[in-house]
RNA sequence: CGGGGUGUAGCGCAGCCUGGUAGCGCAACUGCUUUGGGAGCAGUGGGUCGGGAGUUCGAAUCUCUCCACCCCGACCA
């Protein structure tokens, strides 16, 4: 491709309301071009890239044994409300009527069209399992669209869909899954984690997350630095670092705190250590009551944890002043476990905490001294706080540090939720009606391009990884109209790299040098030659990969072994 | 949804407070010069100032209204 004929849409200026690095880059690059909020357009630059995505995608689906299929966007309402997830779904599924006033949906994703096409198609266990996927448009109306193509309302995911006759095929395919995602992503050149997360209220035994490491990513992640153990903050156990609790020192005292209401607050009088400070946090009851939540003052509440909890409402919801102040006749800032009398859970590392510090249950006064058992209750130990970079792996093995990433892959096990609500059953070999076990496999195929420049840039612009970049390699003449000579050097090596199908930009527009460089380090073209008057006198050529911190000289007689050195696995045989 | 903010040329912005019919930089176009890291000079084109209504002799500017877009939203007990 010459550039003259391309729409290299760089633009100089950072367009001011993107956010992140790599929304930012996608527009200054001219990958995608905004339409309204949350729905862009890719250009013919982000195209390549997505295209390679898929094409990396699909392959290690087809060779995982999945079938592609594609499905409408525009779905019957009837589908959903069988699975009573028209009513489920919320705002975020966008809603429609045709002309007959007919209900539909534009699908953020296609459990039930997957399960409507199995019921129709299949009909005996001999032809499970099987496994449909597609690569398709997905409409989530989120109520708040942010960071470009990162969390977009319209985007392309690869969803697949397996089928089974009991849970041994479920977990084979799964597996066999999991094995092509990580195929997936090592193919990309991403750097990734898998994760254990969580299954949500669909259930199923196994979910795994496929993050791509990047400081900007919007969920952490655990892992131990001695294991294989990984999982999302919110679904890491947290273990006490310490193993025991000491035993009570001097006697409970009062202590007044007039003013002092956060934990910050109240560890600033003298004589607090700040690892004595317990909260008490005080949560909606599943019967319209209040419990309470006590942890040290420096971790922080799961709620995902908490809402599991017997008795605390789910979803999870921190009771309002009003209503403590109603219940309790307390106000929030002064609130402790001592004497009080509701339901108290409380995190296994604050059980472990002697001579502690809480609130004292009357305003501006706080507890020191206090002790579980002594001064009340024996606590009932949980766990609802999320896990911090240090404490002890939950398999016992090392110590977590915490990463954050970007969620670019989901596999779960959904079970029979969607297969039993829809029917979707075959003979199995006695000849009865079994329902089937489904299997759900998603890949975020645009915010990978997104998550990859994430992970993926400096100064300069975007540094793709191999098998991402829109080009191959680029051919930079120096003075190409003026010279006849560079000119034709550069053409000929067009010629050639065209040959040898490499993906192989030639600018040939007739700008100085410094604005064609910058140009191509923006778009993160991963190999640049550079032809000059200067260079060809000398007989030789200029190379820079992308990330060289400067540019080398070589002959030009080296010029078609350099090339096979440096595109031999992606060449076609010439 | 609640809170905050912004809409003026393709992009980034000034002008608004204090009303007098729109400007700067970049980009684009033409010509000349320049040609190894986002060039210089000269010239040109491009705006119903987000939409509508109102106040006024006169509105980008003041008022009302609608729309679009952006940012933040348990972490406090």
């Amino acid at each position: 491709m010459k550039t003259s004929r391309f729409h290299l849409a760089t633009l100089k200026e950072t367009p001011v309301d993107a956010e992140i690095v790599s929304h930012q880059l996608m527009l200054r690059a001219g990958l995608i071009r905004r339409l309204a909020s949350g729905i862009y357009t890719w250009m013919p630059l982000g195209l390549r890239t997505l295209r390679k995505v898929e094409k990396i995608v699909r392959e290690e689906m087809d060779r995982a044994g999945a079938l592609e299929v594609l499905m409408p966007s525009i779905q019957p309402a009837e589908l959903w409300q069988e699975t009573g997830r028209w009513d489920q779904f919320g705002p975020e599924l966008l809603r429609l009527k045709d002309r007959h006033q007919r209900d539909f949906c534009i699908g953020p994703t296609h459990e039930e069209v997957i399960a409507d096409i199995f019921r129709r198609e299949i009909k005996s266990y001999k032809q499970l399992p099987i496994t449909f996927y597609q690569i398709q448009t997905k409409f989530r109306d989120e109520i708040r669209p942010r960071f470009g193509i990162m969390r977009a309302r319209e985007f392309i995911m690869k969803d697949a869909y397996s089928f089974h006759v009991g849970q041994e095929s479920l977990q084979q395919t799964y597996d066999v899954m999991y094995q092509a995602y990580s195929k997936i992503f090592d193919r990309l050149g991403l750097a990734y984690r898998s994760v254990t997360a969580d299954s949500g209220a669909i259930g199923g035994n196994s979910s795994h997350e496929f993050h791509v490491l990047a400081d900007s990513g919007e969920d952490a992640i655990a892992f131990s630095n001695q294991s294989q153990y990984a999982a999302n903050v919110e679904m890491a156990e947290a273990v006490p670092g310490d193993k025991t609790r000491a035993k009570p020192g001097a006697a409970m005292k009062t202590i007044d705190t007039p003013g002092k209401h956060t934990i910050e607050e109240v560890a600033k009088t003298p004589g607090i250590d700040i690892d004595k400070c317990l909260k008490t946090l005080i949560a909606e009851a599943d019967d319209g009551g209040l419990v309470a939540l006590v942890l040290c003052g420096h971790h922080e509440l799961n709620p995902l944890k908490a809402e599991k909890l017997e008795g605390v409402a789910s979803p999870f919801k921190l009771a309002e002043r009003d209503n403590i102040n109603a219940q309790l006749r307390i106000d929030i800032g002064s609130i402790g476990p001592v004497g009080l009398e509701i339901k108290i859970y409380v995190d296994r590392s604050a059980a472990l905490v002697s001579d502690f510090v809480c609130g004292a249950n009357a305003d501006g006064q706080h507890y020191i001294n206090a002790n579980w058992g002594r001064d009340c209750d024996e606590p009932e130990v949980v766990d609802i706080r999320n896990v911090e970079e240090g404490d002890p792996s939950p398999d016992g093995k090392g110590r977590l540090k915490i990463l954050r990433g970007i969620e670019v892959g989901h596999i779960f096990q959904l079970g029979d939720k969607y297969s039993e609500s829809m029917q979707a059953t075959v003979l199995d070999e006695n000849g009865k009606e079994a329902v089937t076990k489904m299997g759900c496999y998603g890949i975020g195929i645009t915010r990978i391009v997104a998550a990859a420049i994430e992970q993926n840039n400096d100064a300069s612009g975007i540094y793709w990884p191999d098998s991402l970049a829109p080009f191959q390699l680029v051919i930079c003449p120096i003075n190409y109209h003026k010279s006849e000579r560079v000119k034709k050097a550069a053409e000929d090596l067009y010629q050639d790299c065209l040959k040898r199908g490499i993906e192989v930009l030639l600018d040939d527009r007739p700008l100085r040098p410094g604005v064609m460089f910058s140009d191509m380090e923006l778009i993160g073209v991963s190999h640049r030659i550079v032809l000059s008057e200067r260079g060809l006198s000398a007989k030789q050529f200029e190379y820079k990969g992308r990330r060289d911190q400067s540019a080398s000289n070589y002959e030009l007689t080296e010029l078609p072994s350099f090339l096979d050195g440096l595109f031999k696995r992606t060449c076609k045989s010439a």
